[in-house]
Order: C-alpha cells, then structure tokens, then sequence
DNA sequence: ACCGTTTAGCAAATCGGTTTGCACGAATCA
DNA sequence: TGATTCGTGCAAACCGATTTGCTAAACGGT
C-alpha cells in the first residue's frame, strides 16, 4: 500500500510520466482532454508528487527559514517572540500558498547548527551589522531579504520599516503632547533602526534646541538592565520628562525606573514605545506604541524573497505607513 | 563553480562515492585512515551533502513540523503566541540538533495549503477532540506526537501535562490563602486539558462540599468574552471568591471584569492561571501561575517524535512536575 | 596448506520526479 | 505535391545521494 508515483499515474491514465508531468507544470502544453483525464485520476489514487524527488531535480528544497538575530528566549524574551512570532505566523501563511514551508532558526549557536538547514531563502528580523547570520547565509549563496535595512549592506533586498519617519512621529507627539526634554532609549547593536532612530533623534534635538540624552543598553540585559540604567540616566538627568524607548522590553524597565524614581507616567515622565505588543498593552499605564502593520510586512518579506529566489533583482520595498497608538503612558 | 557532489569528493579522495556516504553516515566501517583523508578534503572542496538526494532515497523530508489548533493570529492571539513560541524556541532548537528543521504550521484554514508540507512528523500543541489536524496527518500516516493528551486518542504519544493534578495544586493553594468558593474557567473545545481541570475541579468541590461554578468559552472570543462572560458569572455568583482560569487571555479577562464590579484582586477575589506568560507577569495585581517548564516539555516532545518517526511505539510521557508561581492576585 | 571469517572498498540499482531531444501525424503553405 | 510548421506525446538522461550484493585481500585457527 505504498503512495502512488508518477509512474503509477502515468500507467493508470496511459500516458508517459512526461505527459502527467507536463500536465501538472504547465510548462508544456498538453491536451486539456489529456489534462483532464490525468488530475482525475490523480485524484482518485490520490496521487500527490514526491517533494524529495522534485527537489532533487530542481535544486530547490521548498522551504524558507525565518530568524532573528535577537536572542531567541532568552533576556529580551517573551517581548521578542511576539515580536517575531507575529512575523512567523503570517510568514508561515504567506509561505504556504506559495508551496513553500517556513521554517524558523533558533538564535546562532555553534554555527554547525546551521547546517542542518538549506532553505531556498531566507528572511533575517532587523539583523545588525556583520550579522553572522547574514555572513552565513550569503556566504552559501541563499537568498536573503530583510525585514528593516541591514547596515552595510545595500545589495540586501529589504522591507524598508522608515524608521527614521517612525522616530519622528513619536517624537513630534510627545512633545505635542507637553514634552520638553525628551531622552531615547535603544539597544547596543547596530540594527539600522537604531541608527536611523538615533539620527532622527538628534536631528529633532537640534531643531528644537534641546540637549540628546541617549542610552545604548545591551539587548541580552532585557528589562532589568534597562530598569537599571534608565533609573540612572533620569537620576543624571532630571530634567527629562519623555523618553521614546523604541524596545519594547526597555520600555518596562523604563516603567519600572520611574516608579523607582517616584515619577507618575504621564505626569511627570512620559513614555512611549515601538513595538505595541502585549507589553505596552498590558503595561499600567499602557503604553503609547506604533502600529507597525507586521503582518503586512512579513507579506511583504516573502514576496521579496520570493522575487529573489526567482533571480528577481528587487529593490528595497517599503512598509506601510506606522500609525501611532495613543495611550494613557503620552496623555497630556 | 557548482556545488561539489558526492561523486567530486569520492574522485578527490580516490575512492567511491560508496566509501565517501559510509564514512559520514558510519553504516558501514571505513578505515579510520582513509575516512580522515575523505574528511579533511571534504573540508577543503566545501563538499556539503544534497538534502533534497538524501531525502529522496531515504524517504525522509528533513522536517518535522509545529502545529497549534489555537487560533494562531486573532482573538487568544499574542498569548497564545508565547504559549506556542516558547515550545517553537525550543523545539527549533531540539530538532536542528538532531538534524532536521522545524517548520511552522499556521492554523487550519482550507486543507489544501496543508499539503505544502511533508512532514516527517508532527508535533501538536493541546489538540482537541476530533482535531482535523490530527485527522489529517494521522490519515497521511506521518507520525504525530501532542503536548497534552489527544482525547479520544489514547495511541498519540504525548507529553502528559497532567492538567489534573496542576488543577489540584492550585485549586488547593487558593484555599490555603483563605478562598472557600472557586470557580473554574475553561475553553469550550474539548482538549483534555480543560477534560482533565474540570474534572479535578469538580472532584474537589464535591471533597470540600462547594457548589461548582465552571464556565466554558469560545477561544476565539478572546479576552473580552472572558471580561464579559465572567463579570455575569460574579453577577449571578456572588460568594465566589477565587478563579481558576488556566487560558491566560481569559484571565486578563476575568481581571477586567473584577475590576468592572469593584471587585479588588486578591482582597475579595483571588485569581490563578496556568501558562506563565508576559500576561500573568505583567498583569495588575501580577498572577500567580504554574511553571509549566515549557523547555522541558518541548525537548520531550521532539525526542518522542524523533522516536515514533524511527518506528519506535513509545508511550506518553510525563512533563516535568509544574510549579506555582506564586504572585499578588492570590496573596493570603 | 586449507578453510572460514573479517575488513575495506567498489559497481550498480534505486528513489521519483523534471527536462531535453526526437518522432509522428495533421494542418498550413507555397 | 512537397516542404514547413504545429500540436501532442514518448523515451531516456539526469539530479545526488543511499543501499545492496559482491570481490579481493588479510588474518587466524587447525
């Protein structure tokens, strides 16, 4: 009771396996009286074509992986993995209807690791510079798109997520919103968010006339680094009363410091975020956060990484546009 | 500049391409010699061996795959998403050790888009009754394994959550901290977690002679339903004083419908949830919860698929014993 | 010296598709 | 009528591994 081949069917609708083939590909043409008589039958043995087999012959393996750079449960955790997880299963879907799977990539490890898989593609989450996933995976010629820039690295087809434009928003609503001294918060690695953030950042202080206060925290200390040094910075500072913490965990450390410090949100500090998970939803106050359209982005990922596999030289694409979400933590 | 084949590395190394597939695979003994010299110049030339050729002549596909019946992006949704992600993380991990992908399988829309997807086998997060899911590989004959026993379904391996005895724990701990009237709250799909809980829950309630109050919700319904469906329970209910709520979004539900009927947490009533999650921690009072050691389970579950996939017949085993976490909502 | 047993390695079949080159008849054209 | 094209389909090569059956040499015991 093994399943049917090509073969089988082939037999069964007395034609050569080329025709049924050439029926199923269409990259022949067949008759659609031939056609016809072929897929019924293939329905009733139940015929369904050999992934393995079509893979061998084709040098595609079927399937795109998706990984983050971030550290993958650990530290910045639980606030990542929705971060990434909205990503996947929208990812996975988009994957699906193209024929293909999604298979995700834990954090690096040995590197060895890495092997086990060869996608046909691959969609990196805000990588950093020097990205070793991104080394790797160059490096053995996979296709590779990104979700947000990749510093350095202009050839890499990449969903653009205008973080520049983000920063600004943010920004311009807190100071619409009584904010005079606005400090930023994000994370050591150069993840080109951060770059184009901080950039948009000093711009606005400049324009405004206001002294830049930023914190580069290391994303394995999560909430409780950030809990730590944004204590500090508003002990040095006191003057601070908003700070844009575009991650989502430092924010709660953020929450965390200004309770520490006995500062009200929004009173006396307000505090705004980026990714608008179950964090700044369930953060007391909720936090103000952007609307980053992620299942339209991760859309769009894999149809740049599609283009690519199929040798498409596609450019940079941009996300859709981020809308703010206004909640008690920016009040005025 | 092609990728090297089997047969490049065998013509390297003076040998066949026999001798080259017996030194890796160790099915046949090689001398240590000569598999050294085809090591050190597979390094060399970068020969890495073709999935899809292995796939193809072993039958296998390289894959297994992650499945949850719960809805994956609406309603339950960003909770969920830890539940499951956490169980992805690590599974991920697990499998590429082991040398295969883990690949993701975003909830069942039309069948079709599941034959995309050849697993060698399949790990299912707390199926329900009749799950199509379970239908679906089980009829394709690839393996399958649950987190959480299959109900009606006894020859699924599973990794056993004991769900009874986690609801004994905690339906004991919310009396130890001085409630007398718990209710329970539960999905209205019937995964035998919520089969196991209530169960437990009345068992306990006939030992201590309450009356039970056990509400069973729509899963899509989310955590409104649950803010809605709970406040009309503490409405009809009024010496209820303790919740179990083992679905996390229904807790953050049951905590807005305390909070609707002035109901302060854990004063007048003491609130308890199963999965661990950034809901219970984050939560106003912070929930206790269970320690489920998601890891753990997750590692058994891979190495449990691992074995069936190998024709193994192994039967269910036990997730690690749960934990309370005790945290404010039931404070004494 | 003989026979049985390891040991090491090879050639060839195999997995199930896709793709190429060719054949044959019918239709079109000069 | 002969040449050319088109439509349809087939046989065979091919993708790159694994696995089977076999050979030949080395070894050991009697």
């Amino acid at each position: 009771m093994k399943k049917p081949t090509i073969s089988d069917l082939a037999q069964a609708a007395g034609v050569s396996k080329t025709t049924v083939s050439h029926a199923f590909s269409g990259r022949r043409h067949v008759d659609p009286e031939t056609r016809e008589r072929i897929e019924k039958i293939a329905q009733e043995i139940g015929y369904r074509p050999n992934r393995a087999a079509q893979h061998l012959r084709t040098g595609r393996t079927g399937m795109i992986a998706l990984a983050s750079s971030m550290p993958f449960s650990v530290a910045a955790g639980p606030s990542r993995l929705g971060f990434l997880m909205e990503i996947a299963a929208t990812a996975a879907v988009a994957s699906l209807t193209r024929n293909m799977a999604l298979c995700l990539i834990p954090p690096f490890q040995s590197g060895a690791q890495l092997d086990a898989i060869t996608p046909d593609g691959v969609i990196l989450v805000e990588p950093f510079q020097d990205d070793p996933l991104v080394q790797h995976f160059t490096g053995l010629g996979v296709p590779v798109v990104s979700v947000g820039r990749v510093p350095g690295r202009e050839d890499i087809p990449h969903v653009d997520l205008n973080s520049g434009a983000t920063a600004r928003m943010v920004l311009e609503h807190l100071r619409a919103s009584g904010a005079t001294r606005i400090g930023l918060v994000t994370g050591e690695q150069r993840r080109n968010s951060y770059i184009e953030t901080e950039a948009a950042y000093r711009a606005f202080c400049d324009e405004i006339g206001i002294e830049p206060a930023c914190l580069q925290l290391n994303e394995s200390g999560g909430e409780d680094l950030a809990a730590e040094a944004v204590a500090s910075l508003l002990s040095r500072r006191g003057d601070i009363d908003a700070l844009y913490v575009p991650v989502d965990a430092f924010a709660s450390g953020a929450v965390t410091a200004a309770a520490s410090k006995g500062l009200k949100i929004p009173q006396n500090i307000r505090l705004a975020t980026r990714y608008d998970g179950l964090r700044a939803k369930l953060s007391r106050p909720p936090l103000t956060a952007v609307e980053l359209h992620l299942e339209a982005i991760a859309d769009l990922a894999v149809g740049l990484l599609m283009a690519a596999i199929d040798g498409e030289v596609a450019g940079p694409v941009s996300a859709p546009q981020p809308e703010l979400v206004l909640r008690a933590s920016t009040a005025s």
